[in-house]
DNA sequence: TGGGATTGTCAGCGCTCGTTTACATTGCTA
DNA sequence: TAGCAATGTAAACGAGCGCTGACAATCCCA
């Protein structure tokens, strides 16, 4: 279950999982409405690749996509008392 | 632990996750490196917002992100036999 | 060694992204 | 009510994406 941080991690999970199930570029990219093009592009770890198809991605390899989960550590660090306070007292003088 | 499927849910996530820390649209697109007009864009769930972009505000707010945990249901559907099998006598005659 | 499948690279093109700048709207406080 | 902060909307513009189409480089069997 791994954690994903940047562009890469996501290209390589999407990579593994394809071959994983034993699918071709090209098949994946008729699946998810792209091109093989983009295929390759993502799975390289293009960070500006758009996001609607990474996500239609994950979901033609059945990758489901969690967010905030608590992974292990101390993920999620709890709320920022200064920022809270500084919004209630709308002042923000800078 | 919200599941993500698709722009909006996500766009959510990264809105209430904004609000809860207190940070303005501004603030936030300041840390991510991006502009207020593209906080904007991805709340309201566009589809085709940079990637790289995305991560570093999951990052910027400390929301993790896991690819292939099981969520409870069928999720990972497990290996696509028939593909395996065709993958592996190369023939592949479709 | 030959041939098919898979993957990678290149070039050109339309289109939309993200940025900048400015203004309108809403909400709250003094 | 005036004034400030936060949010939403709009227009113009450069830059890069994703698409089409074609070709080269690898693998892997027969």
């Amino acid at each position: 279950m791994p954690r994903i941080r940047t562009a890469v991690d996501l290209g390589t999970v999407i990579r593994n999982r394809r071959k994983q199930l034993g699918l071709d570029q090209a098949t994946l990219a008729k699946r998810i409405g792209a091109t093989r093009q983009w295929v390759i592009g993502v799975e390289r770890g293009k960070p500006r690749a758009e996001l609607g198809l990474v996500l239609r991605a994950l979901d033609a390899l059945g990758i489901p996509l969690a967010a905030g989960g608590k992974t292990g550590g101390a993920s999620v660090p709890p709320v920022d008392i200064d920022a809270i306070v500084r919004s209630a007292r709308k002042g923000t003088p800078r």
